[in-house]
DNA sequence: ACCATGACTAGAA
DNA sequence: CTTCTAGCCATGG
């Protein structure tokens, strides 16, 4: 029975199952690479897979983080002025600012505070 | 098929 | 300095 056609489709591979299997899995790779009190941006792993100007995807990618195994550390995602523009998709939204305060890093009005300095490079 | 939206970003004004 | 624009590309109406 072919039956389901909607939702269950971020978990395993991608909202699309295609071409960006592969991309939807390095972005979680990489997410999970983030050391621990550290953060990066969503164009910093774009830049990392070579596709630098699609940070949308990467944020896209981070919607269905929470329903993959192992788990990903999307709080550790921020855009690249060190706001927390992902928190929203929290549950709750504070959930996000709290682990990150949990790990060392200082949180100031939704913004991580010395971002340059707990910024980690994925190239790297 | 077209239009609007979005966990983004770099560059122009 | 701030604000706007264009590129990005999958998803949903």
């Amino acid at each position: 029975m072919p039956a389901k056609k909607t939702h269950q489709r971020l978990s395993t591979v991608t909202p699309s199952g295609k071409k960006d299997q592969n991309f939807f899995e390095q972005v979680y790779e990489v997410a999970r690479q983030i050391p621990r009190g550290r953060v990066t941006s969503y164009g910093a792993i774009a830049a990392c897979l070579g596709t630098k100007s699609s940070a949308r995807m990467v944020g896209w990618a981070m919607n269905g983080a929470h329903l993959i195994r192992p788990t990903v550390p999307a709080h550790r995602v921020v855009n690249r002025n060190g706001i927390l523009s992902g928190k929203h998709h929290f549950n709750p939204p504070g959930r996000m600012e709290k682990l990150l305060k949990k790990e060392g890093i200082k949180v100031k009005d939704d913004t991580v505070v010395e971002f340059e300095r707990v910024f980690w490079n994925p190239a790297e």
